[in-house]
DNA sequence: TCAACATATGAACATCTTTGCATATATACC
DNA sequence: GGTATATATGCAAAGATGTTCATATGTTGA
């Protein structure tokens, strides 16, 4: 486990590069895609609903990220999730995405 | 709590908009900057080191995404986290970043 | 070997974002 | 009111990123 948050100057870029990679709304939907088990890039580009060749270059940089994983079957190449952070933090953002306005503290003088 | 993951294109849009907006080195400094406690624009921008200029244009950003909450004491702003998903968040990515290689996989023939 | 399928890559283009600078607003104190 | 401090904003330039298209690589089976 961790006690506590302290960033250094390198692990801040770090972090950020991998918040960067989940930005963005198609490799985000690549990454929630696989979050029920390994699909094929030919799966991924049904659902994603965009072409095999952005899949693709959006899979290299998950995959340089190490936010997805690759492993082939036959001609197939498969993606799947490394661990379990990937999952429950994309669990807690949507918790705090859907959650209701708490702090707004309209200033109107 | 959240049974399982399931995006709809909309979720899925807005979800990645917060990630976009952590996928940026100073902006997430000036979020984990503020995980022990409210900060002043001005410590922030010491802790930053950058711009104060710079600094508020994040900040905006930050508090539209409704990742940092704004209010003023006398002529400070202070801003701190809305709720604790963005801290466990912060905490399950810094753990899957920190852990060495599992997949790795080189198809070395 | 060849053709067919599955995936990956390179380069050019369009777009979006960050940044810096100047300036505007807001508050406090005299 | 006027001045100093604290924060916010508008705009243009510079830089980074997503997308597309064409093509390359790798795999299977005849």
């Amino acid at each position: 486990m961790l006690k506590s948050i302290s960033l250094d100057r390198d692990e801040g870029t770090q972090l950020a590069e991998l918040f960067r990679l989940l930005g963005e709304p198609n490799r985000l939907r690549l990454v929630t895609a696989c979050l029920d088990g390994p699909r094929s890039v030919g799966e991924l580009t049904a659902l994603a609903g965009i072409s095999q060749s952005l899949v693709s270059q959006h899979l290299r940089l998950l995959r340089a990220g190490r936010l997805l994983r690759q492993h082939r079957a036959g001609r197939r190449v498969y993606y799947d999730l490394p661990d379990c952070h990937v999952r429950s933090m994309l669990i807690n953002m949507l918790e705090h995405m859907r959650e209701p306005d708490e702090g707004e503290e309209e200033n109107e003088s």
